[in-house]
DNA sequence: TATTGTTATACTCTATAACTATA
DNA sequence: TATAGTTATAGAGTATAACAATA
């Protein structure tokens, strides 16, 4: 019978998580952003113009917590907030055009952490681990 | 381009942890323990006897974190401190009968949720996905 | 002097509750 | 009444610093 941690799939998990998210936010932090940051300038980048709720709800966190990580991102001149014409209760979230070019450079950025941090196993086995992961996690 | 969070390892990585921490507390919630303490438990129940130090290097937590740890563990009656005769300093670490009982029961019901967990893909991608973790995580 | 266990403390992350303004 | 954003607060989790006992 094995004892050894390193079985547990939990541990694995826990730790790949913490590794790649180590690199990442190594690789971001010139930029002055993190790994979370990243996710909501993706979500920006990406799509309609989204409040604050809408984003956070994207993130899977809390509205509470987007407002601390979007004062930060304002601060750096990343994004900006303006009412919502047709319902000023919410707030409109863009990135400026600073933060366009800052989430250029990120993603770059990013693909090189998590391509260095999948360097220890193939390309087949990388692909496999998403495919897995998003099954596992998607339900 | 994708603006999709669940696109991102990292975010994977990271709600899959959750989602399988979440399933193997609940599994053995009614032991008294959660998964923290079943690695832990773990490490006692396979090796030599060992110190708090050793079985916190081995769970990769800190020493001091170990203590609030045991204190628990102790106070349930699942293991006993012991000092070293040979080095007073240290504590040795022992499952108690009754710690050993609770160790074999939360064997099976580990299994069953990590199993659960992994219902949704194959016992092939399963093994790949131990695999593929090992060796990102043991470098 | 260095190490083990302990305690006190601080820090990070995140959520809940309560408030304001709008709807 | 309900919702979006905000603020204050609290809780979990974990680490760092300092201390006592022992080596």
């Amino acid at each position: 019978m094995s004892t050894d941690p390193h079985d547990v799939l939990n541990y694995l998990l826990k730790h790949a998580t913490m590794r790649l998210a180590a690199l990442t936010d190594t690789a971001l932090a010139p930029l002055g952003i993190d790994g979370k940051d990243f996710g909501a300038l993706r979500v920006l980048a990406g799509g309609e113009p989204a409040s604050q709720l809408q984003v956070a709800q994207r993130l899977g966190i809390d509205r509470t917590t987007m407002v601390a990580l979007l004062d930060e991102l304002e601060r750096k001149g990343i994004v900006v907030r303006r009412p919502d014409p047709e319902d000023r209760r919410r707030n409109i979230v863009a990135l400026t055009e600073q933060g366009r070019r800052t989430f250029e450079a990120a993603r770059a950025a990013h693909a090189e952490a998590e391509s260095a941090f999948l360097a220890a196993v193939g390309p087949g086995a990388a692909d496999e681990l998403r495919r897995t992961l998003r099954a596992l996690v998607s339900p």
